[in-house]
DNA sequence: GTGACCTTAACGACGCGTAATTGTGG
DNA sequence: GCCACAATTACGCGTCGTTAAGGTCA
């Protein structure tokens, strides 16, 4: 899980972060087309983590705003709140898995590279070669 | 997806196979602990699929009942019904995924092998060997 | 002091499981 | 003819989203 930062953690003041915290709760609401008692009651239910400020006000970051979207669209076709969290827990642990295929096919790429380049390096065909030592004599 | 088999189909005789559809819904209701207007209800939202017999009554098989206990776990967990329909296709996803990995990772083995066995048989480490021809001279 | 935020409580709408009803098949 | 199944309908309960009421911070 992204680490969430304060809202006083600024950053760089010309970096724009899509986990940076910077709508209340009444403008996240607009954005999403939500009530912000909505966004309260996602809240509680474990949906949705907003970053606080001192005072105990929520923000919201942007990637917060495409949650909110998210769950909209699970919502909308049906599905209660406990069930977009777990879809949302599940839809989470495919695109790890399959960010973790794409690697091993990757690594299996080269590993296989690197005993070629290894082979071509210090060994030359036996049509090419005659054997200096005993012992080397089966193929 | 498997293909479900009529109830007609038996198969061998002394076959036990945790896909033959054996059970009327009375007693699938009975060993999941549900009521069989309850199944019914899982059935028309997709959730289940029984088979049917030529009169058109429904024939559970032990996969069915396995499945029924799975979506019972989810419902007393608070999920609707269509959240459990989403989550049971996301869960057999994973599945697949991590299928697949085991498989790449059991490829990547055995093609590493196999290039390791093919240098081997065909070629001799530079140290031991003398070439007969010109121009192998770069290592 | 005026907003916007916070929390809690109450109301209406909807989904889900059960039961009742009527009809049909083995 | 009897019992179990099929399909439809109606009722009770819990969840979800909205609204309202009262308190706090800037």
């Amino acid at each position: 899980m992204a680490d969430r930062r304060s809202p006083r953690d600024t950053g760089s003041p010309f970096e724009r972060r899509s986990d940076r915290a910077v709508y209340v709760i009444s403008v996240a609401a607009e954005l999403s087309g939500m009530h912000p008692q909505t966004l309260r009651i996602y809240e509680r239910k474990g949906l949705l983590d907003p970053a606080r400020t001192d005072g105990g006000s929520r923000r919201y970051s942007q990637d917060d705003i495409e949650r909110l979207r998210r769950i909209q669209e699970l919502t909308n076709s049906g599905i209660g709140l406990e069930g977009v969290r777990r879809i949302m827990a599940l839809e989470a642990e495919i695109k790890e898995l399959k960010d973790l295929i794409r690697e091993l096919e990757e690594q299996s790429k080269a590993e296989k590279e690197k005993i070629h380049k290894h082979y071509r390096r210090d060994l030359v065909p036996v049509s090419q070669a005659v054997v200096l030592f005993r012992g080397v004599t089966k193929r």
